[in-house]
DNA sequence: AGAGACGTTTTC
DNA sequence: GAAAACGTCTCT
């Protein structure tokens, strides 16, 4: 199963707005195609994103994939895109940062009682109760790409596969 | 399969 | 630059 995430930041005239736009690829049953979310965005927010863009700034041969069903959609039309054929082989060689919004990721005191704790100097592993939902789970069993791809505006894409 | 050790990367 | 902690390897 296959959801495209695109985090969109839209500028018309004075409005700045972030939309959120879940879609699936064409021919995949049970879920409309599409689904746009908008909400309004502060000065502070639209610069975060662009210093956030800056940081991330790849592209990957998803981007082809989802050029095509965009296109195919009537969603975007995109310029051309250098996608080296390795990017997805590095993202998944990246270590993997918590999520900072579970329980375990909030919680902000070690327990001092788990092995983890008690064995922190030669363990180097944060507190078990402390320790982030996403990153207990193993990275074979979903796979997640995060790459900026170029349309009119800046976009955001997550890509999260789960087998 | 789970625990421990440690190199390396990320965060502060 | 130091501390935190992820990923992976080894051992049990």
């Amino acid at each position: 199963m296959v959801y495209f995430w695109c985090v969109c930041l839209i500028s018309s005239g004075e409005c700045l707005k972030l939309s959120v736009i879940m879609f699936k690829p064409r021919g995949m049953s049970g879920q409309p195609l599409e689904d746009i979310y908008e909400f309004p965005m502060d000065p502070e927010e639209v610069q975060s994103v662009h210093l956030h863009r800056k940081s991330l700034e790849t592209t990957s041969p998803l981007s082809k994939y989802i050029e095509s069903e965009h296109q195919q959609a009537g969603l975007y039309s995109l310029p051309d895109l250098n996608c080296p054929l390795d990017s997805s082989t590095d993202l998944q060689k990246k270590r993997r940062s918590k999520c900072r919004k579970c329980p375990p990721c909030l919680r902000k005191q070690n327990c001092g009682s788990c092995t983890n704790c008690q064995n922190r100097r030669t363990g180097k592993q944060i507190c078990k109760m402390r320790k982030c939902d996403e990153l207990k789970r193993k990275r074979n069993e979903y796979e997640e790409r995060e790459v900026w791809i170029y349309f009119t505006c800046p976009i955001l894409v997550k890509v999260v596969t789960y087998r």
